[in-house]
DNA sequence: TGCAAATTGTGAGGTTTGTCACACGCCCTG
DNA sequence: CAGGGCGTGTGACAAACCTCACAATTTGCA
């Protein structure tokens, strides 16, 4: 599908400007594929050998404990990118679990031709520098959430910023993102 | 001082190999600055105008909520790289405080010059790249210890995973970087 | 359409953590 | 060497949160 590539181009060309034939190799190093709900892409323990690029659907990225128990890392939608990066980037088994919450349609990319772009065309790396750069400053925000926000505040800003999610996302799902339980959740917002 | 120069190569190199040409072009780039004990580098409002290495000493970077208490987003000693990413890369004011613990040595990077460093020497935007992806990673890595652990085992892993900051740092400081108050963390470890 | 699974709300009781208060010892500096 | 600030431990009580249990409702799918 053609349309597909667009939609990877038209996020790219947000952040740096490619010419047809750029986009061309560029897009060469990405395969499409799709996922029903409840597919997983990877588990924890196996090899996590590509990142996502989201075109459509929606996932979760967590973490299963011991008691085996979801915690939620990450929801990841239209144009996220979403992996185990620990895993992906060194090459180890992923300690996290990627799951559809709904059908989902993806273009993957391996670090092998991950690298392959950023040494064939510098505005690729240019352009995942830029994205790793906004990504850890997006954690860092959520660990001051969680440093300095009880689970109302916490619920209340991830309402603000993200309102969409809201509407797509069981409230249990969100609980375990905020960090508490959904009995603990439910109460808050009633 | 040539050996602040020296040991960000030794730092850079770990990642990408330079040339003594190459490294004389970087080195132009950065300033060389010292500190004092409780002296800020930046502090929340301020435009933040620089990305800091640390050559030698330790920082806290810290959140002031509207009580006035300090929350630790992070701490940064020898070979890390500290700003507040957030105002930093957006040229906006800072959220978080840049404070010395102990008496500092760094070399300093403008947003300028890191562009004009990325642009002149793919080398050093590879560099950052990796930089930030590792960011990320610990951070994400952070979050998790958040959702999945309680007070006592994010402590045990910090012990773990970081022995020498222990000694440095005072565990009223630690406990606001594990997101408890220090008579919680008191009396856990007894 | 109909049944099983999923989602959510709510009560009761226990655990964890925060807050306030005070005491003690240490180190730094004048 | 004396005082003040700092770091730390601890008791008492309050607040936040978790777990278990059960019920009501909705949803998904056969």
């Amino acid at each position: 599908m053609d349309d597909d590539y667009t939609s990877l181009r038209k996020h790219i060309e947000k952040i740096v400007q490619l010419t047809d034939e750029e986009f061309a190799f560029v897009s060469k190093h990405f395969n499409f594929e799709k996922f029903k709900k409840k597919e997983t892409l990877f588990t924890g323990g196996d090899p996590v050998k590509y990142v996502y690029f989201v075109l459509s659907g929606l996932l979760k990225l967590f973490y299963t404990d011991k008691e085996a128990k979801e915690h939620i890392v990450s929801f990841a939608m239209e144009d996220w990118w979403e992996t185990d990066f620990q895993a992906y980037y060194t090459e180890s088994n992923a300690l996290l679990t990627l799951e559809c919450l709904e059908d989902t349609r993806v273009l993957r990319l391996s670090l092998e031709d991950f690298e392959k772009l950023c040494n064939g065309l510098q505005k690729m790396e240019r352009f995942f520098l830029k994205k790793s750069i906004a990504g850890h400053i997006g954690s860092e925000r959520r660990i001051l959430s969680f440093l300095t926000l009880g689970a109302k505040d916490r619920y209340e800003q991830l309402l603000a910023k993200s309102p969409s999610l809201m509407q797509r996302i069981p409230k249990s799902l969100l609980a375990s993102y905020l960090g508490v339980s959904r009995e603990t959740l439910s109460r808050l917002i009633s």
